[in-house]
DNA sequence: AACCCATGCAACCGCGAGCGG
DNA sequence: CCCGCTCGCGGTTGCATGGGT
């Protein structure tokens, strides 16, 4: 015996939502509020809906300050930021974008952001030649490169993940500086010239700069910035005023 | 003009989590 | 603790539209 339907599926309207039941629907919320049943809704609203279908029409648009219409960039910075750091977790990424559904996100990663992605103008990793990307964004960019073999410690660092100086020069010998953050994330500071690493948390969500060399450890892989100064932002207070490029990170 | 294909987006589906009885 | 119900999430599908041939 399968799962119970949700609704009377042969009594329930599918399909593209008209006008007239949406302002029913938006009519009947405002007027009385979801009453913590969504299931229940669309009879009371005198709908010939699912509940679910009920909930995803006003959550993702009839529901008050919904924004539609172009991201920002800033926005695009803010889900690439996330999704580098968390995945396809779509519903966290809305919440820190106001006014942007879940659903939004989805689609505007799966069409638009994905894409940028792919028109990455390739960049090797110094060590093997080969070009890759987080583990995260894989599935999705057709990446056919074989990734290198995972390395969680910087070249010739030899020390365990849990110590350091304050900051990595892969032209000497390393000395790294070794934070534990909040989120469960690991963070290894590094600075090709020496001291230009900038890596740090901005309310709860990664942003970081630096310079060339700066390494960053996330969920068991090594992000790394291929080049110098691009993401060299300027600290303020705890806030990184460039946020994440994602387009110069690499992960091994 | 007709067809094909790519794109964007709304909506659906199935599943796991959480909660209350 | 168990069971059933509902919610919320993420993946996927399907349709409308527009551009190219």
């Amino acid at each position: 015996m399968g799962r119970a339907p949700c609704c009377d599926k042969a009594n329930v309207k599918k399909g593209p939502w008209s006008p007239e039941e949406d302002s029913k629907l938006k009519e009947y919320i405002e007027k009385n509020g979801t009453g913590g049943n969504w299931i229940a809704l669309p009879h009371k609203a005198g709908l010939k809906r699912c509940g679910k279908s009920c909930r995803l029409r006003w959550l993702n648009y009839l529901r008050p300050n919904i924004k539609h219409g172009e991201f920002s960039p800033e926005e695009d910075n803010i889900i690439f930021t996330l999704f580098a750091t968390i995945g396809s977790r779509w519903s966290i990424i809305a919440a820190q974008l106001p006014g942007r559904t879940d659903n939004d996100i989805k689609n505007y990663w799966n069409t638009k952001l994905k894409k940028k992605l792919l028109g990455i103008t390739p960049a090797t990793h110094p060590r093997n030649n080969q070009v890759f990307f987080p583990p995260s964004l894989q599935p999705n960019l057709m990446i056919t490169s074989t990734p290198p073999p995972p390395l969680l410690h910087p070249p010739n660092y030899n020390h365990p993940l849990v110590f350091g100086g304050d900051h990595y020069d892969h032209h000497q010998q390393p000395s790294c500086s070794y934070v534990k953050q909040e989120l469960g994330v690991e963070f290894i500071n590094g600075g090709g010239g020496g001291d230009h690493q900038i890596i740090n948390n901005v309310n709860n969500n990664m942003s970081f700069g630096g310079d060339e060399g700066s390494l960053m450890e996330v969920n068991g892989g090594v992000f790394w910035d291929h080049y110098g100064e691009i993401n060299g932002g300027v600290l303020s207070g705890n806030k990184c005023s460039t946020g994440l490029n994602l387009k110069n990170m690499y992960y091994y």
